[in-house]
DNA sequence: CTCTTACATGAATCAAGGA
DNA sequence: TTCCTTGATTCATGTAAGA
């Protein structure tokens, strides 16, 4: 995965900051093909008529800002267009993009990445543990928020860490549908008033998540909707490099501070779990060479139906079929591929074992 | 809510038929304003690839068909602008749409809903139970569906019932995200070799929650992708009325049959019985990714004896041994198996607390 | 008959590296 | 660039087969 970063372009950059002014000229004035990540959560154009009162008569406090007020469709969709291509400027080829919404914006954001080129990887649904009810029972209660996941293109060589978000998950697959509690509590900023301090403010259990999953140590993450810094802070604490770009400065003030406040994680606890894939490739002669396996010993197919013998070279022989672990194995189960180091076995004292474990044994000389 | 009805208009329907041709040109010729609910389940265009084997190499039985075929993404969006204008015309003022996607269609069908006038109350997902896993590991598994509702204005006085929906929830509001299982065992219509009728074939519990909750009984409901029928036979088992449309006439032929072994349920029938489900299974992960426990935090087992540490991705290790909290509590143990739950504990102001109470901190906030 | 084990399969944009 | 080789990878269910 894309792991090595070109140091001359991030020597440029302004790493660990938070740039002050509109997004679209900020990116704009940073060097293309730069940055490995992008999370972007930009205004919802939420379309809220009147206020909104609870049961009891309280006010709700909805997102009314300035910021969030467009016009029509189409000057969202401007607005849209223009940051998505700002971004994707920067993006490095391997780089990826998440962005957030919900059902007002999210289509339309969905849409012009597929229109941009943007090779959509997964739609991702933050279901939120406790939603605001709907509090005049006129619609379902709105409980989830819908994340998008894409590369740069069709065909490029996106970052995911399989296993470690397999880990998060108890060791089954990571799905699309992540359940997170909104952001409150101790979590939740506030500024002099005690009112919150920014009205979507993200938790940090999404980030660490994204970051996680799909960067590594050391990645620039770029959040040019920085807000109260949700993506900074995490990043930070993950060893990660952030730029931030916040037009509010009162925004911009509180984020400092709070990042300001992080510890990054030590070493130990930042490595993640691996996959095999990132373990150097070990030819199956190299037994041989060392003698872990000697020609002529006989291999047994994991189901007991099939045996092969070993030759000088590290390759196999089988009734007439000569060949790779790989291949024999595929020739005679009749399967389009087969992974020779899983499927053969050699004997020791009596018991069946699997050539993989001498391959392990020279993986772990290596470390 | 609309509960009264034009009698004049649903004379001339073809109620409870499933009409021959292509969706728009039929949707065409039915009078304007004259159908309450339309629940479309277009082509998703799913641009694969190649083959898809799974790690036991058989191969995945993809959609392939020639019918979710589209040369462009213009060609797509074409498409959809014809098929959701005709179904525009034949809604009534207060009807409501239904549709259902996954990420490779939905951003565009939702930005043309949008685009037309529909007023968007609610995107809802069908998070599955049992989704097919990513065999390669390379993406999450894409474990949902998005699902799509809105009414034909702004303003419209849309069919909501709200406390059907609550009780359906065991009493409390109905969220945005449905768990629903695939459509598999029994319900799966097969031909006669055994194959699935319908590489598609939609849940009959997605459309009961779907029906009951934005139709009234006696209500008219078109389906312009009828398949297999699935809208049609809860239609009929709740006592509306249903209008399919499908080009294929081999789906045609499986749904009349189907359709015509349907019984409408009786009142009593109609009273929903949920059941108690589980706990939540909560991975370790989650606390770590929640604050709750930091990367780098040591752990102590419950008799003092071992301790280890925390790493971001909600793994431990303790000397060289990495691996779950239960795999690691084993290991140290030299015990077969361990439940990490309660053997690790974290200390907090001078106590000892097992990392469980944490998890059941998390399994009340989901209640 | 029950219980256990093996096998099948689902709307999927599902590989990387060296020659 | 293309071609070829290596070799990594699955969860929940339902049904059939076997004991």
């Amino acid at each position: 995965m894309n792991t090595t970063k070109p140091r001359a372009a991030q020597a440029a950059l302004p790493l660990n900051q938070i740039l002050a002014g509109d997004c679209i000229e900020v990116m704009n004035s940073l060097p293309e093909g730069s940055v490995d990540l992008i999370f972007a959560d930009p205004p919802y154009n939420l379309q809220l008529r009147g206020d909104l009162h609870r049961p009891d008569n309280s006010k709700v406090d909805a997102v009314d800002d300035h910021w969030d007020q467009f016009s029509s469709f189409a000057s969202y969709d401007k607005f849209t267009h223009e940051w998505l291509a700002a971004a994707r400027r920067i993006l490095k080829p391997n780089g990826a993009i998440w962005v957030i919404g919900s059902y007002h914006n999210v289509f339309r954001m969905g849409a012009e990445l597929q229109n941009q080129g943007f090779w959509i990887l997964n739609d991702v649904v933050w279901r939120k543990s406790n939603p605001m009810p709907n509090f005049r029972g006129k619609r379902l209660t709105n409980a989830h928020e819908t994340l998008i996941w894409a590369s740069k293109n069709e065909g490029a060589k996106y970052t995911f860490n399989y296993e470690a978000l397999k880990s998060l998950n108890e060791g089954v697959q990571m799905r699309s549908d992540w359940v997170i509690p909104i952001c409150n509590g101790g979590e939740r900023l506030k500024d002099e008033n005690g009112d919150k301090a920014h009205p979507t403010q993200k938790p940090e259990a999404l980030l660490h998540r994204v970051i996680v999953g799909t960067t590594n140590p050391g990645d620039v993450i770029l959040d040019p909707f920085f807000g109260t810094g949700t993506t900074g802070a995490v990043a930070k604490m993950l060893g990660r490099e952030f730029i931030g770009i916040e037009r509010e400065e009162a925004y911009r003030e509180v984020a400092k501070k709070r990042i300001a406040k992080i510890r990054k994680f030590d070493k130990e606890a930042l490595e993640v779990s691996t996959s095999k894939r990132a373990e150097p490739r070990i030819p199956f002669g190299q037994l041989v060479e060392r003698g872990m396996l000697r020609p002529g010993e006989e291999l047994y197919s994991i189901n007991g139906r099939n045996k092969a013998k070993v030759r000088a070279d590290g390759t196999l022989i089988a009734n007439d079929v000569k060949g790779s672990i790989h291949q024999v194995g595929a020739h005679l189960e009749g399967a389009p591929s087969c992974n020779g180091w899983t499927y053969w076995h050699f004997k020791r004292e009596g018991k069946q074992v699997p050539i993989d474990l001498l391959r392990q044994q020279i993986r772990a000389e290596l470390h």
